[in-house]
DNA sequence: ATCCCAACTGAACGTCCGGTCGGTTATTTG
DNA sequence: CAAATAACCGACCGGACGTTCAGTTGGGAT
């Protein structure tokens, strides 16, 4: 019996379970890399012996499974929600950067040993796969709102979306979530240095020109 | 003796030297990972025995460190020709984006390496302080433009130097140099995008209205 | 022809790695 | 109190790891 709320009550000794054992895994795989953590010092950072661990999962491999699950599912139901808004094309990239900043955030460490999978196990291999679908769909959908006027059209569009999103999946190298600054703040902060440069934008009619010449 | 030119005269048993083994071994340290590639993997890879490896250098630690120096070198090379440019500082802004991504395109392996260093060695910590200290130069220069009214006034200017940066780095997870996309005329893409966005700018003077409405 | 020298080999080494196994401890349920 | 349940321990295994060492190979220079 799984109590469904806070599962405060919890048959037999008390200990991790395989999600806090997560939480901490992944942590440690960021800080050190995954191949750079050994299983053995993962048991010593969660205060348990290392054969504890396969009492949980069934290796090293599942637990990097378990985390890159987590993180393209988040980014699939981006995907979807933003593939549902009505209207143009650009609309819904901005939709799907949103959403993507959103679950970069709440899904920070999952996120970030994601994006540093390189494909030495099939576990790796199929992450990277998955990846490249959500990719392919960001370059689609990017080429969708060239088509319709309303990315610049000087700049292939197969590079604006690598290069946008490459902005995006940057946040896991500095961004931490113990700053009071929310993940839609943030997204905000994203879809304005994305869509509109990092540059002070021209006041946009030249009639109101009052501004001053600075100090 | 060493022959000042292409050295196609040297002394000895031919093979590789220090040069052409670090080329090697970066290369398979960007697709294995670093720590996820082992000495014997490199020896097949290079076709000689394991044990050749330590003729040239005195561990594997010496390689990643001679490549993330390469890395760093060539980045604090381009920050001190930026900073020598004279004007606005958004100028010696967007001329540190292009030089650096002239760096990333010249050195794109050694860089890659860089970019993915997780502080596990005493090389690994050196490196990523120094590249922390790069970082430093560059949030410094984006605060100094947005002083001068040049960088958009909504965004901390930390965050958008870590943009920016975010968005040039990213490059690496892509650019392949077989292309005949020079690095020049990558740097004006990626400035074009950072500098003023994907979004399509509108038309400066509203009087030549006169863009079909398409195919 | 011979010397030099850089490149290279093969067999070890101690250590650390991921993983296994049989048994133990702590808590909830009835 | 048991019974059920879940977390945990310590010793161990075979193999892979980075590194060492005493020698060997092969081409350029003289």
């Amino acid at each position: 019996m799984t109590t469904a709320d806070g599962r405060q009550t919890r048959r037999g000794r008390p200990g991790y379970d395989k999600e806090s054992l997560l939480q901490v895994a992944v942590k440690v795989f960021n800080e050190r890399g995954y191949d750079g953590t050994s299983m053995d010092e993962l048991s010593k950072r969660l205060g348990i012996s290392k054969s504890a661990i396969y009492h949980h999962v069934s290796g090293k491999d599942e637990l990097l499974r378990l985390a890159v699950d987590r993180a393209l599912d988040g980014l699939f139901a981006a995907a979807e929600q933003a593939m549902a808004v009505e209207g143009r094309a650009v609309d819904r990239l901005e939709h799907l950067v949103r959403a993507s900043v959103g679950v970069l955030v709440d899904r920070l460490p999952f996120v970030t040993l994601l994006l540093r999978v390189r494909g030495n196990t099939t576990v790796e291999r199929r992450a990277m796969a998955r990846r490249r679908e959500f990719d392919r769909m960001v370059a689609d959908l990017v080429a969708q709102a060239a088509a319709e006027g309303d990315i610049r059209p000087d700049v292939d569009p197969a590079i604006t979306s690598r290069l946008l999103f490459g902005m995006v999946n940057s946040l896991v190298e500095w961004y931490r979530p113990q700053g009071r600054r929310s993940g839609a703040e943030l997204a905000d902060t994203v879809c304005k240095i994305a869509f509109t440069g990092v540059r002070r934008p021209r006041p946009p009619d030249p009639q109101s020109s009052a501004v001053s010449g600075g100090s």
